[in-house]
DNA sequence: GAAGCGCACAATGTATACATCGCGTCAAGA
DNA sequence: TCTTGACGCGATGTATACATTGTGCGCTTC
């Protein structure tokens, strides 16, 4: 049959989008492993077609480059490409910021990134019961994609978007970690200081700052990488995203 | 026949994406039309498959862009685009000069793009005879492209890649408009001043400067834009690149 | 006459068959 | 024993056939 009988129809590609993201973020495939077309196909349940689809997206998103002489294989980051990438993050939602507050933000957009903010303030704050990792993820990614809206350009939304799909680039990369390590928890309160800052600096109109903020917020995740890997190197397994890492 | 006798088979693909990027380049399809595969196929002289892989890398190089329904349009850039896109060229390539001052250079490469910036020196000198464009163009795209180098970074250095594929974001954008008003040629010179001034910035480990400096030089770009589009309007049609913007 | 429904066409999404190319293996010769 | 060549297998790249979905037009009805 030339559609699935039961599954969508249409959406062959999709399945297999995630179903190969999953396999590469879970390192059921390994670094430099060519990729079979046909054993991918088989094993997610989708055709040739629909799996190149995916391949190349996955090409497009960085998690899988192609060989020379056909085909493609999963990428293998280096520490610095991890390092690298946080660092572009900081520098594109610093642009962000910084075009937010020079270009001015219309009050209910404000109004809605603030209402995020004080949600986090809630998550974040000491309670009686453990804290709601999953709650903080959320809402910290919807912080950063309204940050990245803010800035009113189309633009720079995709290309922030595209740098925090790599899994160690995404604000939310080490959080799961963090649930583990009571050291680690207090860095999402600095984290929850500094996104009021950048809020602030954006209100205020001071573009620099609100740079200069947000490429401090992401050195954040660059500071928990290093005590991942240098401090606590049993941690590395916990980071989902660090499966791709090759050193 | 599964493949073709003459051309070479497996760079049907390849066919397809510099043929549809001429197409939507010259503007012989308009913005938001929506691309028929079979068509275009037909056009290209390849069959739907190889046209749909080009189709998925132009998407990625955000030349079009998916209908919701199905299929795909050409994608209608907004001057707030191309002074965005503009920006963010400005940004990376800052970020390029930034980490190369401040993680250091070895100096060979340091040579190798002081020999570019020399042979750019010798092409901008007012001589006897007129300057030669294409000249200027190759070594200019030469030398953004060893600045993105110098970074180290493998990540920088794609994104800029990316972000300079769009047809109006790249260094050599206005060059081609400028070789029939004089006073553009001025800019050359202006511009060949920055680079000069961002490699010095590079070599001294002065970060800060280098990356001011590179965001200022494509700040050039977008006088450019300004000049043509509320000056002198006619010149519009001679910036191919511009045949993409809408308004 | 206008609005809503239904049908037919055309387009995309998917599956599969085919051709070519790369790579490994094996054998023969030096 | 090492090297070189050819052969065969398996892989990707390409073409095409098929199913489904979205869209536009015409008809019917109020």
């Amino acid at each position: 049959m030339a559609a699935e009988r039961d599954g969508a129809p249409k959406q062959q590609t999709a399945k297999a989008l995630t179903g190969l993201r999953d396999l590469v973020l879970k390192g059921e495939v390994l670094h430099g492993e060519r990729l079979s077309e046909v054993a991918l196909a088989a094993r997610l349940k989708v055709s040739r077609t629909p799996l190149r689809a995916a391949l190349q997206k996955l090409e497009q998103e960085g998690l899988v480059v192609m060989i020379p002489s056909g085909g493609y294989a999963v990428r293998s980051f280096s520490r610095q490409d991890v390092i690298d990438a946080i660092e572009l993050r900081g520098v594109l939602e610093g642009t962000a910021a910084r075009l937010a507050a020079e270009r001015g933000v219309p009050p209910v957009k404000l109004k809605a990134i603030l209402d995020v903010v004080a949600s986090l303030d809630r998550v974040v704050e000491p309670g009686p019961g453990a804290m709601d990792f999953g709650l903080y993820e959320m809402l910290n990614e919807r912080f950063h994609r309204q940050l990245a809206a803010l800035s009113g350009s189309e633009v720079l939304s995709r290309e922030i978007e595209r740098i925090t799909g790599l899994p160690f680039a995404s604000p939310n990369a080490f959080v799961n970690t963090e649930a583990d390590v009571p050291a680690f928890q207090r860095t999402l309160v600095i984290a929850q200081t500094q996104h009021k800052a950048i809020i602030s600096a954006i209100g205020l109109r001071e573009g620099a700052r609100a740079e200069a903020l947000a490429r401090e917020h992401a050195r954040l995740a660059r500071q928990n990488l290093d005590f991942v890997m240098e401090e606590q190197p049993d941690l590395r397994g916990k980071v989902l995203a660090l499966a791709l890492m090759s050193s």
